[in-house]
DNA sequence: ACCGTCAATGGAACGTCGTACCGGAGGGGG
DNA sequence: CCCCCTCCGGTACGACGTTCCATTGACGGT
């Protein structure tokens, strides 16, 4: 209600201050993966994310040419967090370690698996971890020509993890009559349950061990299995 | 121009005659499938959905709760083109079967890895691919204990893989000057090129095999590791 | 033959999204 | 002092998923 000492036609809203200090892509970037954890991937909006950070949708295209774009950027930052081991040990430790932390990583912002599933990760501070990775490998004695299929393999198998155990949280029915969507572990009992157990009989008999399979230690099984397939390429 | 036989207003526009037959919840699913098949995920709408079927887009929701059940729907619809063998085999080879069935239908609709990765896929034609899984491990003689944790060790490894290749289709430079998306490994071995490779030494050395891996080789060697690291666990 | 019922359709509209356009504000160098 | 360059943000457009509702027409009962 009060007019501003400068003299300006009284009916014009006092627009905002000038931002104290200009925001940068950086301040952007590290927005929007706050408001990820926060919030998640389908509530974050180049409007909603402005307006976390106090400005208005639009500012934000100076600094990034596109949505996409900034997605880019915020699945490096989050790379960005996993922490590789100071000194170099054991290759196959090494290795393990190097995995579990993008495990880690990735699991902390759930939705950052979906991410890097659906776009290459080649920015700058997730090179820093393929470059490790690939590193552990040599290091390890595993033959040069066959990296990149192993590395392939074990990508695949992290990221795929965190993703299924993503996508099991939120259990669908998808039968033709029902089509409520739940949450949790009794609900998936209760769809075992529904669906009949002769056409079915392994997948019934079996669910108690697949409702109650432990994400981590499910993780660590494959891993085991895997990385035993793989060390008998091993030059002996 | 010309008024119909029935007397009307003739100022109103021939309202458009009724469906012939009234639209199931089929058509619509499949409609969708090859919609999605030719089109891609990202430029199925329900409006483009209900145009391509003749109809509005808010005549599907009377067959449809929501877009997210309709892709459900769609990914069971897809899931239905596994073939799976009519007599049962030798158990591994049957496992490999279908894991192969599996990944071939799913590149055939690319984008429905991404709908698998994103949703638990327990429609009725998924269960039946499912339940032949599981029964290859139970006729390999694999621990019932553990089957839980390897199924879900080869059905990540599966999906994750897909998904991997649909990712490196695309391929984004990330880095901090750069926005450019583009496609094709020309692109990626100048991106290899551009970086500093006193920072990334193994990846540079390795990114010639890693540009030309192939996808098919790649899930075989991937395969044929995660099998053998698998059966260490029979009982003997 | 009429009528009422009711499954099925589609137009209008709401709120949200990504993004283009552009008029301006502020500050620094001539 | 003025101009220019960087940065901001209001307005607007077209597309989206979805709700609401008026309307249609086939069918079963009388």
């Amino acid at each position: 209600m009060d007019g501003r000492t400068k003299v300006s036609a009284a009916w014009v809203a006092d627009k905002p201050p000038r931002r104290q200090q200009p925001l940068s892509r950086e301040q952007i970037v590290r927005g929007a993966v706050t408001y990820l954890e926060q919030h998640g991937l389908e509530d974050l909006s180049m409007r909603k994310l402005a307006s976390h950070l106090g400005t208005a949708a639009t500012s934000l295209y100076w600094h990034v040419a596109t949505k996409d774009q900034l997605l880019d950027l915020v699945l490096d930052e989050i790379f960005g967090e996993v922490s590789l081991p100071e000194e170099e040990g054991e290759a196959l430790a090494d290795l393990r370690r190097v995995l579990h932390e993008v495990r880690r990583v990735l699991s902390r912002y759930p939705e950052a698996a979906r991410l890097a599933a659906s776009r290459p990760t080649l920015g700058p501070r997730a090179l820093r971890v393929v470059e490790y990775t690939l590193g552990a490998f040599l290091r390890w004695g595993y033959p040069e020509e066959s990296i990149a299929y192993a590395y392939n393999l074990v990508a695949n198998y992290t990221i795929g993890g965190v993703l299924v155990e993503l996508s099991r949280q939120r259990v669908a029915g998808a039968d033709s009559t029902t089509d409520g969507v739940s949450e949790d572990a009794d609900t998936m009992r209760e769809f075992v349950e529904s669906l009949p157990s002769e056409e079915f009989p392994n997948f019934v008999r079996l669910s108690g061990l697949l409702v109650k399979a432990n994400d981590d230690e499910s993780f660590e099984f494959g891993l085991d299995r895997l990385l035993a397939g793989i060390s008998n390429d091993l030059a002996k």
